[in-house]
DNA sequence: ATTAAATACGACTAATATTATCGTATATAA
DNA sequence: TTATATACGATAATATTAGTCGTATTTAAT
């Protein structure tokens, strides 16, 4: 319950370790997974994840690699889940509303309350925080 | 990602539903499974799970049922789901040292800085303030 | 041109976690 | 004694997450 998918942890992990080398240089998907015991093929569905929302930015061909291509500081962890994981809610029904029975909800109210609490919380975080 | 499982949710319902009552009046499984459309033998074992934990109390036999047995503002809703899920944290290496390959991790120490905001979050929230 | 190393991406499979059901035992008021 | 309720372990069904496979494309180096 409440717990991040892998997904997003390799892409945490990736963006960090790109971010400490210099701006312009490229990682390859290889050098990663194998520095961090990650799984090749599934990092690098994430990695191109990332470079199609402009997170990173992708160099074909050999010697090619990705690079980190925006200010991480101003992306919040929010939008970073939202753009990984699609809608940030603890229930679904923060979005979709076809959790329980329509209209018999008695809690409807005071879990959208909490869910604003949540999405606030990641909202005042930026990526750049946890990747420094 | 970051959902709350149906056994908490139907925890609160049946909370928020016992609350609306006299203290003292008791309430069935059943009349919570009908009412809001929950699968009664599940709400049954969320019940039970409350029951073992003092958040609520039994009262077996037939005209028996279920009532409050705790102030709910005392209650975090971080202990409310640790005592429902066990231990509340967006990756497993937060209590366990399993994720990912031991020492290569380099976003260990700030996802865990995320981990206690969230914790923290739901500490300063009773669960009073969902079932009221 | 050919090769090799890298990204791109859809389809598929495997593993895990969540959700729901079943069967049976126990308690107790009527 | 019966009917109605809680108690609870075991199992089944479903959904989500994690990981793999196969193939195409890009491009630097030879
Ligand atoms: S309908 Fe979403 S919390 Fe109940
Ligand atoms: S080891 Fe837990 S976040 Fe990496």
């Amino acid at each position: 319950m409440l717990k991040i998918t892998r997904k997003v942890e390799y892409a945490l992990i990736a963006l960090r370790h790109m971010q400490l080398k210099q701006s312009e240089e490229l990682t390859s998907t290889k050098e990663i997974a194998t520095r961090y015991g990650v799984p090749q093929q599934l990092l690098a569905k994430t990695l191109q994840h990332m470079a199609r929302d402009g997170i990173i930015e992708a160099v074909q061909g050999p010697a090619g690699g990705y690079r980190v291509a925006t200010n991480l500081e101003q992306i919040s962890m929010k939008d970073f889940f939202e753009k990984l994981e699609g809608p940030l809610g603890m229930m679904d029904c923060y979005f979709d509303s076809d959790c329980i029975q329509f209209g018999s909800c008695n809690i409807r109210v005071p879990i959208q309350r909490i869910n604003d609490n949540m999405r606030n919380l990641f909202s005042q975080m930026s990526v750049q925080e946890v990747t420094q």
